[in-house]
DNA sequence: AATAAGTCGTGATCGTTTTCACAATTATAT
DNA sequence: ATATAATTGTGAAAACGATCACGACTTATT
């Protein structure tokens, strides 16, 4: 690819900034300052102009970005023309609440399977996804790149080594264990618990005024 | 407070490092090093020790740190000996995982009461939590400081004003709406969509062994 | 006792991310 | 036409965070 030198905390806004440009457009909108984004996405104007800027010279001195266009170079930069496969593991409420979001939408990502070791749920579809049973794992999963893990912390390792066997390169943990797995696989971990937590350590412990944080 | 110098970076990482000396000491391990406690939450093992540094000479050289001492200490840092109050606002499929997730086992947090508008749920209790209709929050929430904000994106706006009204000081946001508060509220955002969807940019964009983070 | 092995705490360094601040350019108003 | 206001793109500085590397100390071994 051509744009690696592009810092991750800049690769981590891009899906925000795509949204909301989103939005502007079916809005109507035809053009945008990095002032109105800020005040709309809650990142510093300066913050947004040197992101934008990665990608080169998108706006226009005195006059701001173009939303048509803006929008338009996000989507090849994004690949959001290509759609991207996703497995989700565990269908829990957590799971369930993934199976009924539309990341198609804006994202082109789509959950193409499901899996659970619940006899109820097999078989059944949720929000147009089928379930399957989590031991036929091995024969559904082919050309999956990406799972989203939402079990019980104590299945975790077994599953991802399955995972890992099969081909997946990235995982989406919302486990609370930390997982093991060879270098080349990318694994993002979102604690529910951890969160929390920390909201109410640093309500507790941080000056008010040291807000917006990420 | 004392330790307002603390960076976020290692305030994030404290929960985590609780829950495992949690889970050390329940093993009946009774010492560990920085090293032990690297390979099991992956985070370096310097920056294991900078981060507890902050707190003081915690651990003795040659030996590492004993578990019970260290936990003790993270218990009164933390303020595990204080219930901390949460509200939940939004009971769908999100909003109930977290009511099923027992917060107090390890964190001393407690989900007091839930908010939702539809009939069939107000009234009822979901893993011993309470649900009331949303048109009676300024009723119930007196005393609570904490919301978890588990509702559709259009709702998010209304809702957080009328929670600011109230006296809430601290918003842990699963809505993709990026709130507007004043100075002196804190949100942490946590959007599904754009994990995933960052999840994906990075796969395709980044070389492999760039991995490992948070 | 003496030696070897293990481990912390931290100064120094390095890399990343954010923010400031301003020249250059464009749009708008008179 | 001219003057004023708006806004970008970016060099430079500041803030933040992660990691190296090693002296000092503790424990284990012979």
């Amino acid at each position: 690819m051509d744009q690696n030198k592009i810092p991750q905390a800049t690769a981590k806004r891009l899906p925000l900034y795509y949204r909301f440009l989103n939005n502007l457009n079916h809005q109507g909108k035809k053009r945008v300052s990095s002032k109105e984004l800020s005040d709309a996405v809650k990142v510093d104007s300066a913050t947004i102009r040197r992101d934008f800027s990665y990608f080169g010279a998108l706006g226009k001195k005195g006059y701001g970005y173009n939303v048509e266009y803006l929008l338009g170079f996000f989507r090849k930069t994004l690949d959001q023309d290509e759609t991207t496969d996703v497995a989700l593991i565990g269908v829990g409420n957590l799971g369930t609440a993934f199976l009924h979001y539309n990341f198609m939408k804006n994202n082109n990502i789509l959950i193409k399977m499901a899996f659970d070791s619940d006899p109820d749920k097999v078989g059944t579809t949720i929000g147009d996804v089928p379930v399957y049973n989590i031991a036929d794992l091995e024969d559904k999963i082919a050309g999956v790149k990406v799972a989203i893990l939402t079990i019980p912390a104590s299945e975790a390792d077994g599953i991802t080594d399955r995972l890992v066997e099969q081909g997946i390169t990235g995982i989406l943990n919302f486990t609370p264990a930390r997982i093991t797995v060879p270098e080349h696989i990318r694994v993002h971990h979102i604690d529910l618990a951890v969160e929390l937590q920390a909201l109410v350590y640093f309500l507790k412990h941080y000056p008010l005024e040291t807000n917006r944080l990420e």
